[in-house]
DNA sequence: GGAGCGCTCGACAACGTTGTCGGGCTCATT
DNA sequence: AATGAGCCCGACAACGTTGTCGAGCGCTCC
């Protein structure tokens, strides 16, 4: 007793063949047309159900006029990460109201793999193309964007070419973090960042030096390049060893939260020294303490970003749009930690 | 300055035109398929790249004797959250490796978004489904899988239907944790369960009342068809503010467990009542105290069903496949926590 | 030097569908 | 009764590609 035997797929014709006219007209019924009297309407109906006839979504689209796969890429860092995975899920609610399907990738920070899956949705003809690039340079896209493929850059901003992009304000972010520690009178700070080639990691720690610097005070220690979470608490425990350790941490990412907390529980210090971290997760809130984030509105970010591609989809070929959502400080606890006196 | 004017996509005909050659030439070139000189061969592809000529995937394929799209849905629950995130992060790396590209789709656990969505996928012809099914019978994907679609289920076994699935044993994950907090000594324990009607909640559920109907026990309250962290926080904080309130409470989904989590940091009993999740997330293990759960192998899972899939794929046409994962249970405080003597 | 072979290459049909056009039918109008 | 309009419906080409086949060329081999 085997699974399957495979049957190839009834067409139009096939079906035409059954309800006894011809396969024109079974293309009528299946795409709603009009000119189709009701009975044979009905009986064309009922041999393709008899039959389960599916259409053929590829077929259709290379005879059609205006060829539309009702398909976007989007090609994310991790769809594992909360991020990412928050951003798929806002995006994927913004889209289906249209019926658009998403092909979902990860880059993990590889250029190669950004033009190579870039390529593979060409090929594919997606509609469109959500981007959060891994490379320096987009300039490849330029081409794909005059055979008409709408492009929306999203937490990065394009580079080498002009396209539509959705980002926060991360040197904002930056600065709402210092802002709140020196405010609540840090002078030794720690920074935790990822790779400073990735432009918003760059921009965070830049926003937060900022701050600092105009308030007359240096980072005690900034340790970047940080990949995981692993990476960062074996960073912060470090620093946490040295003499005059820092009385506050500011952790560029979540994952390096993550590991930033892991660190402080393992001193002992979680409710000794101060921490903020960039970007929000799901359970932030019950840690203990629980952590003071800079928060980025994710949902709000695939909204924007899906509002985007359907005006490109429309035809809207005006200059390209970039939208800056600002991001907020979320206050739970950690980061409202004074320094010991 | 406007954004784009589109001009149409160059095809073989005219990277034939352009290297002088018929645009059958072209196509060996592309598939890379033998019989062309060197010279030529170069000649045309010279030509591919001036045009920027991008192979079109949907009309090869129409043309093609064995149709490959390169392309698998997979119909998750939701890809916000981590489980669903996680699976398909791993059902991505096991398929890259092939090239295989993956539509991604949340069903939110309604069965006729199930439905709706295996039509769109089929219409797109896609190589294989992985399904985490919502609804309550896969019977419609009788003749699917007859036209030849390989099925590989995740999370939840098929109904109606027999096809591959890789599940965990839920059942057992349910005893484990019963048995747990039976051996730290507690008698009074509270249930939290997701919808009954979703068969591995209430396996989750049966496995644990189980080993307590067999030690003599039974359950002090259960509250079950709860969807969100929130409803579960509601249900728990009423449970403790009753007269003898359960020493320990055991949670059946990973929103649950933070619902739960949050509930005890409100009544201030983190510390005092034990508590075990089902479903591993990355978090748990700073939450304090260290949130014990039943652990499933989310990786692991993501690489049989890719396994499967590429079985599937390769022509393999043996009956159905049922993998079964043993979770387990990953010891970090909160369920060690013992009843007040 | 003719037959035969292997290697390139092109002409053409076909995949399953949609766009175009025209034929036939019905029915009312002249 | 012939004409015109309007409605259904089908024949056919076309979308961009791959599969099949055969033509043309330069070789080798007796």
């Amino acid at each position: 007793m085997g699974g399957m035997e495979s049957t190839p797929r009834p067409t139009m014709r096939d079906v035409a063949a059954l309800a006894g006219v011809s396969f024109k007209t079974v293309s009528r019924v299946v795409n709603d047309e009009p000119g189709v009297s009701a009975g044979l309407r009905e009986r064309v109906r009922a041999a393709a159900e008899q039959l389960n006839y599916r259409h053929n979504l590829h077929a259709s689209n290379l005879r059609r006029t205006a060829p539309r796969t009702a398909t976007v890429g989007a090609l994310l860092q991790d769809v594992g990460n909360s991020f990412s995975a928050g951003l798929l899920r806002s995006l994927e609610n913004g889209l289906r109201e249209r019926g658009i399907a998403v092909l979902a990738a990860s880059l993990d920070e590889e250029p190669g793999r950004e033009r190579e899956l870039v390529r593979e949705l060409v090929a594919r003809r997606v509609d469109g193309l959500v981007l959060m690039p891994a490379s320096t340079s987009q300039e490849y896209l330029i081409s794909e964007r005059r055979a008409g493929l709408p492009t929306v850059f999203v937490d990065r901003a394009p580079h080498g070419v002009d396209a539509d992009s959705v980002t926060v304000d991360n040197r904002a972010g930056g600065q709402l973090a210092a802002r709140h520690l020196i405010a609540h009178g840090h002078r030794r700070i720690a920074l935790l960042g990822d790779l400073m080639a990735i432009e918003t990691a760059a921009a965070r720690l830049a926003g937060f030096t900022d701050v600092l610097a105009r308030a007359g005070l240096a980072v005690t220690a900034v340790r970047f390049d940080l990949r995981s979470a692993a990476a960062a608490q074996a960073a912060l425990a470090e620093l946490l060893a040295q003499p005059d350790p820092p009385t506050a941490v500011f952790a560029g990412r979540n994952d390096l939260s993550i590991g930033a907390v892991r660190a402080l529980r393992a001193a002992g210090l979680s409710h000794t020294v101060a921490l903020v971290g960039f970007d929000d997760f799901p359970l932030a809130d019950v840690l203990d303490p629980g952590l003071t984030v800079i928060h980025q509105d994710v949902a709000r970010v695939g909204a924007e970003v899906a509002r985007l591609l359907f005006d490109r989809l429309d035809g809207d070929t005006s200059s390209p749009v970039h939208v800056v959502l600002t991001p907020t400080l979320v206050v739970r606890g950690s980061g409202e930690l004074a320094p010991p006196t």
